[in-house]
DNA sequence: GTCTATACCTTGATAGAC
DNA sequence: GTCTATCAAGGTATAGAC
């Protein structure tokens, strides 16, 4: 079945997201698929081909979403971008970019331009959402919009950490506050 | 001699703030230590012991550190904070609780239970260094200042995280943005 | 307090049959 | 494409000598 490889990722994907790219072994996969670890090395050969694949259907995936949202206006955009990582928070998950950015130091350097690469898709997508919205008078900040977008971005993807830690409300607490910052200056 | 343990400790510290929890092993310590793993874990029994003793210390230094910035006015001590964070990137090191998050789900109630506390610390210390310093007129900003420091520290937290993939300069562009925010409602 | 020695387990990965 | 079988390496942890 073509598909054994496409729940291998997807398992690989939420492992990753619960427990980190070192905290996760080929059994974690193959006893629930119910598959032998040999399998998953058919299709992965290395433990890094398998996070190199979870990047790349992690990227794939966002440009498909944010190329939906398109036509609504940017600060619709942004509450899109905000709602994938609430979903994400609802199921106990973190984002890639949180999970990974960690371990970075322990990667081969090919899993390391992969995470680069997607941290930049992230940021120059939300920069540009950003710089778009404030021209239409859409977001009300101050500085440049890349900067912003830093802002924004850290302020997500440690969201999702900090709620591991102190329990699901914070979500709400920081993105609601956030979102409000950004109107603030009408 | 006494400052094995000590040495221990500190070393255990970087390794968690390098390549994770996870990713470093009693090997990587008694290397460099020249000692044998056996003396490790006559200091502390077990991996969890060590990691409990690197976040008392680490709770136990912020509590001195900051103790110390009690007589300055509240926006040089947010700012001595945001120094701490500075040379931890300067060191190419992320902070314990970026790096201990994402690694949660993976550990013992026990340490579990340290990652909170120190997380609790660190986001009430800040909640009232803010809520004091706008009292004061020294910062400007809406909402609660509980929500506020939630938003301070994942820009913190995640801007070490974010300098690993994308590079130092992140860091310095989050710090003055953030800077300024808090002050530009004047 | 540190050592030697070792137990025991899990890891990622490979070879070859089917 | 999946299996069985096996590997070498590395992980945490313990017992007992010094």
């Amino acid at each position: 079945m073509q598909d054994t490889k496409e729940r291998i990722v997807s398992l690989a994907d939420q492992l990753i997201k619960t427990r980190g790219y070192n905290a996760f072994s080929y059994k974690d996969i193959s006893d629930p698929l119910e598959i032998k670890n040999a399998a998953i090395h058919y299709h992965f050969p290395t433990k890094t081909d398998l996070g190199i694949a979870v990047i790349d259907i992690e990227v794939e995936r966002f440009i498909l979403l944010s190329g939906k949202w398109a036509t609504q206006p940017e600060d619709k955009q942004l509450k899109q971008l905000f709602e994938t990582f609430n979903k994400k928070n609802k199921e106990g998950l973190v984002c890639l970019m949180g999970s990974l950015s960690p371990d970075y130091e322990t990667f081969p350097s090919a899993l390391q331009e992969k995470v680069t690469g997607m941290s930049s898709t992230f940021l120059n997508w939300t920069s540009e959402c950003l710089e778009k919205g404030r021209e239409k008078g859409l977001f009300h900040f101050d500085g440049d919009a890349y900067d912003r977008a830093l802002l924004v971005m850290t302020n997500l993807l440690a969201s999702l950490l900090l709620c591991r830690v102190m329990g699901n409300k914070v979500f709400s607490r920081i993105t609601n506050q956030l979102l409000k910052d950004l109107n603030a200056g009408k």
